[in-house]
DNA sequence: TTGAAAGCGCTAACAC
DNA sequence: GTGTTAGCGCTTTCAA
């Protein structure tokens, strides 16, 4: 690996003149520029970026810990923060600390300890204040998705109570009277703000309400089936429910399918998140879009704002709103575009 | 930040005590030990591991290349590779090409210049013989799910060829006569292998096949739709739809939904991946299951091996096997298991 | 317009 | 058992 000094000395200059030439950072005679130039070509140079970090203290490098990977609720996030981040000459290490705090506690330290200019986690449920001393040294953390209230990091996430609250109010507005949710992971400011906008959606409606429809569905599509399971064994279920995020959906839909495929048209399964599956077998008439890619963007920008302007970040909230969006009516529905019906099934072989 | 010179000082001792005490890499008195360690405890010291790099010629950091994060596929492999990675101590820079060779290019330059100890592509289509010079130093880099001919890097695929031969196969036993294929990508080796596994099943089987049941899918859900608008058009569509990925499946029915729901239980529509839709929808008795976890998990572990062996990898192409799995029967299916049919649609509100 | 050299924070070869 | 110090490869101050 050739080197500024192995450089230098094949066009018969100092490093400092390869180091300007190369940065623009000073004037440098023509000539000697184009030998230096030439130099780098002959050898094919590539300055070493660790070296230069060491020196500059910053390495173009920020990193993302995100909860659970696998879900692509966080796949998108972390889609978006690249996005941004190559827009803005930046890198990003991506870590999954897989809802373990202790994981997410290690790979911030260490991303830490490898100088990235700054982090964006997607906190796990638990104690967080492993994170104070980084910060009382200056590091530059935002929080994507999840809020805490313990510790004084800013924090991009959705209106989840408001969200959730509209859509419930939409439902208990088109007529259904028996409503369902099944709850994300317990403990995190998500499930607990959505949780909270379905019951005051209900409570301005005069709603009944009981916890047997109330279902843990912990964020992974069996949970939804466990309670579509639930829900078709059942004597009266709730007409509608919402799930907290889209692996619910498909899941609630998957286990009604296994156990009482008839409720599949007779219960709207609706939620956070555009599930294909409810999409295409138009489960339901309306669900909530998430703004994920937004979400990942502006935690981002304003990570790379601080870092770039050199300003501390404030610990405030940014709230960036879910809309509801339309499923298309099915071309063969009915004119009131209500209770359209489809055969699917095998095709014959 | 304090450095180790501060710890060496409040200890009393010097810098290479300090960093044989964190490193265990000689033997230190007990009590000097337990200086350092109360030093290192007092000032919350953490080593700069961009320091140690520049020292080590090491950064225990690997970067991925995939080219279209957005999809499923890949951000699965990134979850496989990011796993890998933990387990044995490294971190990830995930990059994505976007399907755009410059890109691809700048980041790897950019990559190998931040020193990452290796890297994992997934190429994009487009000559490669940039990674020439960066090979010729002794850069170790892995290919995943797409091979190429033109350059002499080790790749981890799937047996694209074989599993596609292997699900025509079945189809075509099944008693379908008349199939089609929507591609991904042209140009890569997937959709090539595939499109030949395809092929080679039809020959072997006799069966006739005509370029209008081509279609070209160009691996977003937009491509499948496409193709699903095409087929609600034909006079006698295909019985059988070999989808390259699953975001085509999703598309087809989506596009024959629009178009033509009354298709949707006269075409098997399956393919390359476990798409969620068709599992719930019924709309096909089985499909592939790519090994996507396991492409990387293979890739990564070849890499990590070699840079820890310190040994160079050798230019040979791994194959991994796609599964057909078959969906359960539905649970109110006929005996025979075959022409069910669920009514789904839009609940009452 | 250019160069010499210090120094970023760490490790390890060499000395004691 | 411990310390001194060179050096990883770069940037940049200071001096010419």
């Amino acid at each position: 690996m050739p080197r500024a000094r192995d450089v230098a000395a094949r066009a018969g200059v100092s490093t400092a003149t390869v180091s300007h030439v190369l940065n623009g950072t000073r004037r440098v005679e023509g000539e000697t520029r184009e030998r230096v130039l030439a130099a780098v070509q002959a050898l094919d140079y590539r300055p070493n970026m660790v070296a230069r970090s060491l020196r500059a203290k910053s390495t173009r490098t920020i990193g993302l810990v995100v909860s659970k990977l696998e879900l692509p609720y966080y796949t998108e996030i972390a889609a978006a923060v690249e996005g941004t981040a190559w827009r803005r000459g930046y890198n990003v290490v991506l870590c999954n600390s897989d809802e373990s705090l202790e994981k997410e506690m290690l790979y911030a330290d260490v991303l830490l300890a490898k100088q990235v200019d700054g982090l964006i986690v997607a906190p796990v449920r638990g104690d967080h204040s492993y994170l104070r001393p980084h910060l009382e040294r200056g590091a530059r953390i935002v929080f994507v998705n999840r809020y805490l209230d313990d510790v004084a990091v800013p924090a991009v996430v959705c209106d989840d109570e408001g969200a959730t609250f509209r859509l419930t109010s939409r439902l208990l507005g088109d007529g259904h009277r028996r409503l369902g949710a099944v709850l994300g992971l317990s403990g995190v400011s998500t499930t607990e703000r959505r949780l909270a906008g379905f019951r005051r959606a209900l409570r301005e409606f005069d709603a009944p309400t009981a916890e047997p429809w109330l279902f843990p569905g912990d964020a992974r599509r069996d949970g939804g089936i466990a309670a579509g399971h639930a829900l078709a064994a059942m004597d009266d279920p709730p007409t509608a429910i919402v799930a907290f995020n889209t692996l619910l959906v498909d899941g609630v839909l998957l286990g009604l399918l296994e156990r009482a495929p008839h409720l599949l048209t007779r219960i709207e399964v609706t939620g956070f998140g555009i599930s294909p599956v409810a999409r295409i077998c138009r489960t339901a008439r309306y669900t909530l879009d998430p703004p994920t890619r937004e979400l990942g963007e502006v935690a981002a920008t304003r990570l790379l704002d601080a870092i770039e302007t050199n300003q501390p970040l404030t610990p405030d909230r940014v709230l960036l709103r879910s809309e509801i969006v339309d499923f298309d009516p099915p071309p063969d529905g009915r004119p009131d575009g209500r209770s359209h019906l489809i055969a699917l099934g095998r095709p014959r072989g």
